[in-house]
DNA sequence: CCAAAGATGCGCT
DNA sequence: GCGCATCTTTGGG
């Protein structure tokens, strides 16, 4: 289980280390899972980041120790923080894909379906998008803000981990998303793991330009990750 | 008390 | 890329 030496150093770094890793959710008797495949960094003095706008009880968790959930309710949907090093700053969870290994059930997908059922439609959610977003994230998961805000991971109940045997081969640096001007939009404090771009809220190798930007200037190889 | 604002998602062009 | 539904929290009157 991913800790407090892990989550107390600077949140770029960890947004890019929580690439790879695993979120597991216990929802009745049932381990839901996902891998982490997209993340943003958030800082105090960054104008965009909750934390600039000041101390509230609403956003305690974000000055509360490395390692604590950080939760907010925007949009008609919950989306999910972890703080990180030095008061303020926090990593957004932003996609993942499901994760199946020996700890996950057969009716693990199904489950995650009802959860986040497709909207106007009767069919489910495609597998892998089921986590393709902040919000469809913790849709997927059953992650609430009222059950999980300034809340310490929980074996029992929902950690995140490190899988033997996988680190990304690449990792796409990008701009945030939906950052209103003035805000210290430019900043590029997006990660994605390029290997699931196609599964991530937007998927930033969508046109030749793009993934020739990427491959040219964006590529972090794996060295220089950690 | 209520209007308005969101670190969004979806469907249509 | 743009408009619109979404619904809790916030802060001003």
């Amino acid at each position: 289980m991913l800790d407090f030496s892990f989550f107390n150093r600077d949140a770029v770094i960890v947004a890019k280390e929580l690439l790879g890793k695993v979120m597991r959710v216990k929802y009745n008797a049932v381990w839901l899972s996902a891998m982490i495949i997209e993340t943003e960094a958030y800082y105090l003095h960054d104008k965009s980041s909750h934390a600039s706008l000041g101390f509230t009880e609403k956003r305690r968790g974000l000055f509360m120790p490395a390692g604590t959930i950080y939760m907010y309710y925007a949009r008609g949907a919950d989306s999910m923080n972890v703080s990180v090093k030095g008061e303020g700053n926090a990593v957004l969870i932003k996609s993942g894909i499901p994760f199946i290994d020996d700890a996950t059930t057969d009716n693990m997908i199904h489950i995650m379906q009802q959860l986040n059922p497709k909207k106007n439609s009767h069919e489910p959610r495609p597998q892998n998008y089921l986590c393709s977003g902040q919000t469809l994230l913790c849709r997927s998961l059953n992650l609430r803000v009222k059950e999980w805000d300034q809340q310490q991971f929980d074996r029992d109940r929902f950690f995140i981990e490190d899988i033997d045997g996988y680190v990304p081969e690449k990792i796409i640096q990008t701009k945030r998303l939906g950052i209103p001007k003035g805000r210290d939009e430019h900043l590029e404090y997006r990660f994605v793991d390029a290997r699931y771009a196609a599964f991530c809220t937007q998927n930033p190798l969508k046109n030749r330009a793009a993934v020739e930007d990427f491959t040219e200037k964006n590529t972090l190889k794996t060295e220089e990750i950690i």
